[in-house]
DNA sequence: ATAACTGTACCGAACGTTTGGTATAGTGTC
DNA sequence: GACACTATACCAAACGTTCGGTACAGTTAT
């Protein structure tokens, strides 16, 4: 099977446990793969696998994100669309954000560039849309911020109580509260 | 030394290396303490020493915040004094939360229900101050979960961007932000 | 036959933990 | 005051285990 059949199990184990806690014998009891041949796969070894994780995600914003952020349309269902993804990406929040868990542990020294161009990439396509929407400039890219930090912060309250409303809550109300008037 | 001498390193430690990522060699170079003198003070093992930062945590919620937030005056002024103490707590944003740290890897098993039970103290104590200041009850216990978001949310987005102004600019504007009309 | 892939056995290093013991300061006895 | 004893604090070395990673022979698919 070609490599790219693990990543979304690699994405998960990575989220559960980690970097650091994401050890190979759990890499391979979850992939059903020896070490040999996570070795054939990604010859890099675990770093190897974090990157393909990363790729894969940049790869997914790159495709169900940011595509329905730039493309013409009215601010407030463009958000919509992106929250709707997003909704699926972390589970309806019973999953926690891969990039928020690299920058802990001995996994920041290495993934922090690569997670820092994400968010920021991410942050600045939805300043644009608010931009495009006539919002000035400094407070659409204050917007954008505010909007990585709800979300952030719901994962984060999420997990902690075990309880996805939190999540759920804040992606329902986060496009109409970016487009609102002040 | 009395072991509540070495809580504050190790609360530095778990916080930059997570749980996994603190290991006992980091720990016994940054006390200066060997293994073995470790395991006098903590005879549990790494497992006890998080839980004696996590007491202590809790402590100094419920010496610096609690009574802030629970003694009589305006709102607004308790939640300034809440997100000053808070503003020392996470040295300005330059430090990530402990208690997110431990919902991650193979911590969370073992520590999230204290985990869990700070969160909902701290949020219930920022509801009660709304509720005493006359607004209605859900509300409140929404703005209460509303500013632990955006507080956690900020904190990640401040280790992923390695700028701690989305933290600041948050605690600045918390206040006024919980005590608005609507 | 050849290339892609995998299972088994193995490696040195690091892990959390334990052992066995030393240095020091205090305490009760004479 | 001198002595035996105890509690506390500390450490070097080693324990068994697991870590990430490698070597290689065997299997599978083309």
């Amino acid at each position: 099977m070609p490599k790219e059949t693990y990543i979304p199990c690699l994405l998960q184990l990575f989220r559960q446990y980690g970097y650091d806690g994401a050890t190979l014998s759990k890499i391979s009891e979850a992939t059903g793969l020896g070490k040999a041949s996570l070795y054939h796969h990604f010859p890099g070894g675990k770093d190897e696998m974090v990157t393909a994780v990363l790729d894969f995600l940049e790869q997914w914003l790159e495709k169900n994100v940011l595509p329905a952020l730039r493309c013409k349309g009215d601010a407030l269902t463009k958000l919509k669309v992106m929250c709707d993804r997003l909704y699926d990406l972390y589970e309806g929040g019973h999953q926690p954000c891969m990039l928020a868990i690299l920058l802990m542990g001995s996994a920041r020294d290495v993934f922090h560039p690569q997670v820092k161009a994400l968010f920021c990439g991410w942050i600045d396509a939805m300043a644009g849309v608010l931009i495009e929407a006539g919002i000035d400039e400094a407070v659409a890219k204050q917007r954008g911020e505010d909007a990585a930090i709800a979300i952030q912060g719901s994962l984060v309250l999420s997990q902690a109580l075990d309880d996805p409303s939190p999540f759920q809550r804040v992606i329902q109300q986060l496009p109409m509260q970016m487009c609102r008037a002040f």
